[in-house]
DNA sequence: GCCTGAAATTTTATACTTGAAATAAACGGA
DNA sequence: TCCGTTTATTTCAAGTATAAAATTTCAGGC
């Protein structure tokens, strides 16, 4: 085998690798996140990401932009604000303009829910990633943020 | 605030933003991956996890050897291992001197599926991860592998 | 005004996933 | 041996997730 077959063999290896490591990396802090969201809040974390991403558009998120930002379904999504809606945390309102569309929006319940859960969640996250010096955290974000690109 | 509680506050924030970056970078691959081996092979992405697991041990493992390794429940893997040995893929072997346990082996079928479904996964990953050296994928490696401890 | 195609969301069928309970077998003393 | 505990797996109910089809509405050309 050429010397750059073997370097080409190389860096498959280690792509493999680390997309193994990353997935394990995620699975392990999902498993921990997932166990402290249900024992101390009796929430799921696909409920917290969608609390989550309504409490920084406080204005409200169309299906449609919820299933992008978080990157998954739009059936997901109409599963997840039901019973979100259904537990008083959030609401759909009409958009006027467009009926097809719907605003998802935090109740006040929502609101003071969520600020309770991301004050613990943060704790917990400082904790798993509490190994990290500032140094690489900047490091690993920057590198991870290479990913995103998603290509439909 | 003093200076200290601002590097602290600093920290936590970055901690964050990498969890959320890592999440991201994950379901981006995730997604990518699991539309490849969709289209291309009609397979899930934890099935391919399962025959991966199992390609490794060609003695076979338990189930719990398995749901320890994926990190996934135990009820999670009967139900894989469940469709596997309806496709003909894996099959159940019992384990003499321990009648509770169970074997779970490739079967020759599962041997040959797998092998084509990893020279095609193998060049899919080649491609997401294209853009990182072969240093940046050693940093990766080696910082995301600090996050696995499991504490339980 | 009508038609055609695109867009936003929901519905449906199926699969994946968890946590807890159930089953069954092994193990270790008294 | 018997009994209580632990271990390995399965079962179950509920929730999460996808892809594809169905609905409803919009928007533009004619």
């Amino acid at each position: 085998m050429s010397t750059t077959a073997k370097v080409i063999e190389k860096l498959s290896k280690k792509r493999l690798r680390l997309w193994l490591q990353l997935l394990r990396a995620n699975r392990a802090t999902e498993n921990q996140l997932r166990e402290n969201m249900r024992l101390t809040f009796d929430c799921t974390l696909p409920r917290f990401d969608v609390l989550s991403a309504l409490d920084r558009y406080r204005d409200g998120l169309r299906m449609s932009d919820l299933s992008a930002k978080l990157m998954v379904s739009n059936g997901n999504i109409t599963g997840l604000v039901d019973r979100l809606e259904a537990e008083g945390l959030a609401r759909r309102i009409s958009v006027d303009g467009d009926r097809r569309a719907m605003r998802v929006k935090l109740t006040e319940a929502g609101i003071a829910r969520f600020a309770e859960m991301a004050a613990e969640h943060e704790t917990w996250v400082d904790t798993l990633f509490a190994t990290y010096s500032a140094a690489e955290l900047d490091t690993l974000t920057a590198l991870l943020s290479r990913l995103e690109e998603d290509e439909t």
